[in-house]
DNA sequence: AGATTGAACGATTTGTTGATTATTCAGAAA
DNA sequence: TTTCTGAATAATCAACAAATCGTTCAATCT
C-alpha cells in the first residue's frame, strides 16, 4: 500500500476506502474531497470524472495481478501444462477471492465494465498477451502443437470464458469450479482424439 | 402450431400470441383469460400463476429443439467430430436466430432463468444426455477416447458456455461466434498436445 | 500567472402516492 | 358436485416531487 505522494495517489487512496467500504454507488465526490481536504470541484483537475477514480483504482489493482501472471507464465522448472495451469488457476482464485472478502468488488466490476466496456477488453487482451507468450515457448520446446498462436490463445479464452463471469458461477464454490477447470484444461491439452495414451498417464502420475 | 383442444393449450397458445407481440411483463393476465373467453380467476385452474405458463411456453418449444438435437446426434453417415460440431452449432444458431428475429425472446429468458433457476440447469441436463450418447458411441467405435464419459460431456458444456449465454456475445455476429466455436471445438478435439498430424491434416481436408 | 473554491446547474436518485396487476376465494352457475 | 366467476386483497408498478449528487465555472486566493 506504499503510496507515492501525488495528489492523484491521494484521492486513489480515499476514494478506496470509501468505495470499498460503502460502495461505489453510495460514496460523494464532496465525501471523496473532504477526505483530501480539498473541495469537491478540485478533484475534476486531476480525474474527468467518478468513473474515472473507479478505473484507476482498478487499473492499478489489476497490473499488480498481471505482473503475477506473467511471472507463473515464465516459471522455470515447469512444463507448459503446468505454466498454463497455474495461470487460468490464478485467474480465478483471484476474481474468487476478491468477491469473498469484498462484496462491493462486485458492483464496482460491474460498473465499470457497463460503463468502459473496452476495460474489459483490455485486460483479456494483456493477459492473450501472456498466453501467447507461453504457447509460443511450448512449441518452440515441442511441448505443444498449434496452427496459429494468437487465435489458439483466443480460443483457449473462450473456452475458459465461464470461470471469468462470477455471474455464471450460480453458488458453485471453489473446489467445485476448481475441478471443472482443471476438467476444461484437460480436454484443452489432450483432446478428445485418442492419442498417446502414455503421455496422459505420466501427466496424471506428475501430480 | 397444431395445438391440441385443451384448455390449457388454448391457454398456452393465447398467452405466446400475447408475450410475442407485447412481452411478458406488459401482457396481463386479465387480457390472456379474455382472450380465451374465460375470468382471470379461472386461468389459476390451469396454471399455478402467470410464471408457469411462461414456463410452459418456453418447455414445449425448448423439447422440439431438443428432438431435433437428438436427431444431430445419431445422424448416420458422420463421424463424431461432425455429429459434435451440428450439435454445437445447432444450439447457436438457434439462441443467435431466436433473439435476432424476436427481441422479447430475450425478456422471456432472463425472467425464466432468474425466477425459476432450476429451468437452466434441466436445459443443460437434458443436452448433456444427448452429449453423454454421443461421445459413448465415438468411444465404442474409437473415435474419441476419454476417461468419464459424464464428466467429459460436463466439460464440454463448460468449455462452450460462452455460446449459450447472448449476454457475453458483446455485439459478436453469428460468423464471428461460429468461427470461435469452430476453433474452440477444435481445441476439444484436437488438444494442444502435438499427436497425430496425419488425423489433424485429415480433418481439416474433409471440410 | 496558476491553483483552488463553492455556489449554481442539470442529471440522477429517492421517496411517496395512486393506479394497475397477480392472485385468492366465497359464492353463483352448470 | 364440479366448474367458473368477479369482487376483494395484497403486491407491484408508474408517475410525479423533492432531494441529492456529479460536474462546471466565475470568482477568490496564493
Amino acid at each position: 500500500m506504499a503510496e507515492k505522494d501525488t495528489v492523484k495517489d491521494q484521492i486513489v487512496d480515499a476514494a478506496k476506502k470509501r468505495f470499498s467500504h460503502f460502495g461505489y454507488a453510495k460514496t460523494t465526490m464532496a465525501e471523496v474531497a473532504s477526505d483530501c481536504a480539498m473541495s469537491p470541484g478540485n478533484l475534476y483537475r486531476f480525474f474527468q470524472g467518478k468513473l474515472d477514480i473507479a478505473e484507476a483504482i482498478a487499473t492499478e489493482d489489476y497490473s499488480r495481478h498481471l505482473e503475477h501472471l506473467r511471472k507463473l507464465a515464465v516459471a522455470p522448472g515447469k512444463d507448459a501444462r503446468q505454466r498454463l495451469h497455474d495461470l487460468l488457476f490464478e485467474e480465478l482464485r483471484r476474481t474468487y477471492h476478491k468477491l469473498e472478502k469484498d462484496p462491493r468488488a462486485y458492483e464496482m466490476a460491474r460498473v465499470i465494465s457497463q460503463e468502459r466496456p473496452t476495460f474489459a477488453n483490455w485486460m483479456l487482451e494483456n493477459e492473450r498477451k501472456i498466453l501467447i507468450a507461453l504457447l509460443d515457448e511450448a512449441e518452440r520446446r515441442g511441448e505443444f502443437k498449434m496452427d496459429d498462436k494468437e487465435f489458439t490463445a483466443e480460443m483457449v479464452q473462450a473456452a475458459t470464458m465461464k470461470f471469468r463471469y462470477p455471474q455464471l458461477w450460480s453458488k458453485l464454490t471453489l473446489p467445485k469450479l476448481e475441478r471443472e477447470l482443471e476438467g476444461v484444461m484437460n480436454l484443452i491439452v489432450m483432446g478428445l482424439c485418442p492419442h498417446m495414451t502414455e503421455m496422459r498417464r505420466a501427466a496424471e502420475a506428475a501430480e
